[in-house]
RNA sequence: GCGCCGCUAGCUCAGCUGGAUAGAGCAACGCCCUUCUAAGGCGUGGGUCAGGGGUUCGAAUCCCUUGCGGCGUGCCA
């Protein structure tokens, strides 16, 4: 709709404004009796050698005759825009009942990469925010019209892999995760805690563990059968929480089939003159002049350290893909790290290096401060996800003391996994979150449940509704014209969050979106009403948009709660 | 040391490329269920937008500076 007055607006103010120039001055005003739209004339003052307060009233008679438009008023120096009701409504209808509303089009490819767990211990709150935004970001992007793959990277090698290994061999007597009943990557990070204690006490066994890790290497069977028992632990239980967490990939890349490639690209760069060898036999690349050091590539000893398996997996998924963008998903701690992955495949002329980009998104952190594994501070995914259902489940049987066990079971998860992802999305995504899991996750207020409560609000009403609904306009008053001016904005907020790669800026719609509706729905009976045709409409419309919007933020809907 | 990021109500956060009186939720207090779901709605109180300079018609937003906090700066991954 913005883009439509843009272009009216356009037709008129060619000479003062381009197209993209207006886009970026018309702003929305601070409430309803401004308008719908502002043009704020100070900049044009200068050139016109006029004030603005003249600048606007000029320009307010221009557009008197606009029928789109209702009312158009000189402000102090603003342009403010009132458009016809009828217009809206008829414009928003139109589009927001359809199943494609806000889609976009592009020919884009692009490859996301995201959670990227270790296989020595379990999924924990941090791995969540990731998938949230993760799992988001896909979902958003192919709104936009993006072909989206998703992948994962599993760092299923290692001396921190050789530590649960180690300690399990110690200590574990054989036994099995199912004989305990227990969930099999929870036994396996277990033993990596084991570990971290056992280290305390025997100053020994740090080298013990890198012991092992040059025997794996060196391919030693027992070691490689060990090694294989418990990553099939690890990935069984990552792929219980994938399935319970709702997310999943198209694409799986293994740290122990790719570690040792990418040497020929360091030394073909070398060849080259793109890198240097150090006095002291290191191969590196010099990146003084951006201001990021020297990045050792290959040490002296002819080994490479982790970047270069970066490099090459970037250069394998374009190979598989050969795409347009390659978007990481990894937290902020890691900034660095991928402005040198990309500054080096640009060096390297790589021609998907500009494609890349970091998705950076903050720290989950507890009230108390960072979460230690060794320190037994981490909250884990599996117990989180399954503690939230259990307080909501007690919720549901306040409300419903005879409901079926099934149906409680399946709405008690539906309301936690909304309840954490919708706050683990909610903060800007850049930002460092704090997480408090003694409060536990609240259902009211601004939370996943309200979300989902509204939508089942705007569903119970359709179920009951018996006429066939009407998208003529009518008078609507200001609450319903509020509620369709909301879900109008849309389009605008998918689009930023798509171009800025944000996706708590469509959370926080979600909840400005669901704030309006339940504020219409306190003021407007739907089914007892002069309009009921119209008001069906216009709740099928909300109800159609906070159904996208929550599809895109990952969270399964619940036409009953 | 150097670099990057953050600091908005008691708490958790919006506020996006500078715009009109700085907004929510939680917590506190008060009101609203014989009317489509009260996991809801309405209201009251609560602010030196960390401090100080500057740029501008206009600054929470941009620049400088101080303070506090976080992260990075490995021949770790």
């Amino acid at each position: 709709m913005k883009n439509k007055i843009i272009q009216i607006l356009h037709t008129e103010l060619a000479d003062l404004f381009t197209i993209d120039n207006l886009r970026k001055v018309l702003e929305t005003p601070p409430n309803d009796e401004m308008g719908d739209f502002a043009l704020p004339c100070f900049s044009l003052a200068k050139q016109l050698r006029k004030s603005p307060k003249l600048i606007a009233e000029d320009l307010a008679d221009k557009f008197k005759e606009i029928k789109e438009f209702s009312k158009v008023e000189a402000v102090s120096g603003y342009l403010n825009i009132f458009l016809d009701n009828d217009w809206i409504i008829k414009q928003v209808l139109e589009q927001s009942l359809s199943k494609t509303y806000g889609q976009g089009h592009t020919s884009t490819k692009t490859v996301l990469e995201y959670c990227s767990p270790n296989t020595n211990k379990p999924l924990h709150l941090g791995h969540l925010r990731n998938m949230a935004i993760g799992e988001s970001t896909a979902r958003i992007l192919q709104h936009g019209g993006h072909d989206v793959i998703k992948t994962c990277i599993f760092n299923d090698r290692g001396v921190h892999i050789c530590k649960s290994m180690l300690s399990y061999q110690d200590f574990g007597k054989g036994q099995e995760p199912e004989e305990i009943a227990m969930k099999s990557d929870h036994f396996v990070g277990d033993y990596y805690v084991k570990f971290a204690q056992e280290a305390k006490k025997n100053a020994n066994y740090e080298a013990k563990a890198l012991e092992m890790l040059e025997k794996w290497e060196a391919g030693n069977q027992e070691v490689v059968a060990l090694w294989e028992k418990m990553n099939k632990w690890a990935f069984s239980g990552f792929n219980e929480t994938f399935k319970l967490f709702g997310t999943s990939f198209d694409k799986e890349y293994y740290e122990s089939k790719i570690f040792k490639n990418g040497k020929e690209i360091i030394l073909d760069g070398l060849e080259k003159g793109i890198f240097k060898k150090r006095q002291d036999g290191a191969i590196i690349a010099d990146l003084e002049k951006d201001g990021l050091g020297e990045k050792v590539l290959l040490r002296s000893n002819g080994t490479s350290v982790y970047i270069v398996q970066d490099i090459y997996l970037a250069y394998l998924k374009n190979q598989d893909f050969s795409y347009d963008k390659s978007i990481y998903v990894v937290g902020n701690e890691q900034e660095y790290h991928f402005t040198v992955l990309k500054r080096i495949l640009q060096m390297l002329g790589a021609s998907y290096a500009d494609g890349i980009q970091h998705l950076s998104y903050g720290m989950v952190e507890l009230p108390e401060g960072k979460m230690k594994s060794r320190e037994g501070t981490v909250v884990d995914a599996d117990d989180l996800i399954m503690n939230t259902a259990q307080l909501a489940k007690e919720e549901i049987l306040k409300r419903y003391e005879n409901m079926e066990t099934s149906e409680v079971d399946k709405r008690s998860l539906a309301i936690s996994l909304a309840a954490i992802k919708y706050q683990l999305l909610k903060t800007e995504t850049s930002k460092n979150m704090i997480f408090n899991p003694k409060e536990a996750i609240r259902f009211e207020g601004d939370t996943g449940p309200y979300l989902l409560y509204s939508y089942a609000r705007a569903s119970s009403i359709l179920r009951k509704a018996d006429i066939a609904l009407n998208t003529n306009p009518w008078p609507a008053n200001a609450s319903e014209m509020k509620l369709i001016k909301k879900i109008s904005k849309f389009p605008e907020v998918l689009n930023d969050s798509i171009h800025k790669l944000i996706p708590s800026m469509l959370a926080n719609f979600a909840y400005e979106l669901c704030q309006t509706f339940n504020h219409f729905f306190h003021e407007c009976p739907v089914l007892k009403s002069d309009y009921t045709a119209q008001r069906l409409a216009l709740v099928t419309s909300f109800r159609n948009t906070i159904g996208i919007v929550l599809n895109l933020l990952g969270i399964d809907k619940l036409e009953e709660m």
